[in-house]
DNA sequence: CATGAATGAGTCTTCATTCAT
DNA sequence: CATGAATGAAGACTCATTCAT
């Protein structure tokens, strides 16, 4: 067992997984080499394999973590709940700290979003399976918000996978230019095409 | 000069260009084997580089029809020209054209979808750059509607991005289902949306 | 049977023999594609195995000619035959002989000087066979001008070697500069230093 | 940096030339497969590229290595220096150093024999420059030679051409030949030719 | 524990040869 | 006879993984 805690070894294993993502961001699962990584954490060859069995190892040790930080971000918004703040109150802060995690770390972003194919069955599987997830979660909180008398009537499906494209649509825009924009600003815009559209009226 | 015609060679060229097409949607441009995509496609090894003078050369011919194609249905929109349709019927059309021919090659929206890390830095270049011109032409309409006073006071650019990704997302959608839906409303949905919102005001 | 002197097909072989000597003497043996000689032949990649068995086939083919060319200039030099010119006239003739067949054809020049390794065991082991010969009448005409009393004693098998490098080391010469020289006046040269040697006296 | 010692990194890297070396001169540049190499070597695949970047380079390495150890043999001859040992003597001298160094490694001198036509030009443009340089060294020593009176008038060049093509044909004589003569009596032989060549007088 | 030399399965690509038209 | 599209064996090279030191 790794896991035990020696501070040493944590801090190695942290420096492994920081070059893995950097390097998987730069060049992709596949392009990304063992040696590359290894250059990157100033390690041997044989020391990677100590702290991951392999290459996909440190890939999904790196999703899950992503995922499992995410997931904690992330809820069902609470309607009937008197004690909770207004929905929209909630919605904008799931937003903004999903986008905050996300921009914080440039190689893990851009890793989420282009982690399409690894041979890895696995991970792919974990990262569909995520975004199945969320996509639910906004289908979910659609339906409420219909049977409220909040939103109008829709298709909740198809709004759901929209908005979740939305929100990776501007993340890569985030990522993607260097320049830094206030992450405020940005949730109050994209919430407001979300929910009144583009149109003056 | 052969390049032309002969049927019999287009034909073969075209189940070399399906095959790869599937494989790279299947397993991505590095999970593609030549041999996986020779077999799919019936063929001898040597073959293949009959028609093909490598496995990035079968990737960027798929790219370049399919970015070729995709521009031709996507314009700027004319809004002073009085014999044009109104714009919303412009841009209904064509996001329409667009979704239809996408929709319609199952393994090229895929493969677009995530064409991510090719090693071959021009596809990833040209890919980026068709991208890139897709969210200057919706940026510069939002722009245009917005002085127009059509549309409300926005961050162009941003939300650009998170129309883009909204098409992004619902493609995925329809790809990833294989159930068929009929294009018409989801065109239908995803503008109202994007125009007007999901609130009920 | 093609041999059998259809003019047409006659002309058609010696295209393509003509072709295969140029590319082998250019790109040596493995590095000529058929690809490269039949595009210099004007011909189909099937004609070519219409006139020939193999790429092998061709290349001994020009092999035999040329070697078969050689011998028929060069002979066991007569010395008791009374009607015979001298010695040295006939030994003159024939390197001039030898001299002028190969400097012609520079291609076959260069194909001879170099036809080191081919895989095809027959071929190398064809031309190994040639000098061999050379060898052999060289070092036996060394013996009899040595048991006539006309040479200095010496170890002729070393001698001969040594001359017949000495050829080849020339006719390098003379392929590798493109400039023109009087051949006979090189003969004179060649023999002279052979016989006589560089020293003054 | 590792590239200086380490003797079992150095021995494995001479285990790789020797191979190599055998493998070129039997079958030629082209003919050596990697497969023949690393089989002869006891190595697996990827150890081979461990100690070379590629095919041609372990061939360039070989090479520079014989050229280098050659051109140390081989010097220019004092004439005027009145400390210098008289020119013939140093004339023997070189004469036999090299045939020396070039017997004693069968594989490297075949290798040097035919090391004609490589894909790699620029080995085969460091081969024929060397060819060039000791043919120009011979040049100008009959140059010197003619201007002292110490040898007869004479082209130069073709007569350098000559003695480089002797030394080749013995060489190869020498290596052909399994038997062992004493190179001593050898280089005698053959700088008598050189010298006084082969007539009585 | 750390190291890095060694391994070999797997990839792309070339090219001599065949054969249906 | 001529053609050239098709074939597939063979070759060079990469890189994730192992293991002796």
């Amino acid at each position: 067992m790794v896991s035990t805690a020696d501070p040493a070894k944590q801090e190695r294993r942290r420096r492994i997984v920081n070059a893995a993502k950097e390097v998987f961001a730069e060049a992709g699962y596949h392009g990304a080499s063992i040696n590359a990584i290894i250059e990157r954490a100033q390690i041997a060859r044989g020391t990677f394999y100590l702290y991951f069995e392999s290459k996909s190892a440190v890939f999904d040790s790196i999703l899950e973590q992503a995922l499992s930080d995410l997931r904690s971000r992330i809820h069902r918004i609470a309607v009937d709940d008197s004690g909770a703040p207004p929905p929209q109150v909630q919605l904008r802060a799931q937003v903004l700290a999903t986008l905050e995690y996300v921009i914080r770390d440039r190689s893990l972003a851009l890793l989420l979003l282009s982690a399409g194919h690894t041979p890895d069955a696995e991970a792919t599987e974990r990262l569909d399976q995520f975004f199945a997830d969320m996509r639910d979660l906004l289908q979910r909180a659609l339906q409420t918000g219909m049977e409220l008398g909040l939103l109008r009537p829709c298709q909740p499906e198809l709004v759901a996978a929209a908005m979740l494209g939305m929100i990776r649509g501007v993340i890569e825009l985030l990522v993607r230019q260097s320049s830094v924009r206030p992450i405020d600003e940005v949730v109050t815009e994209m919430l407001t095409v979300a929910l009144r559209g583009v149109l003056v009226a």
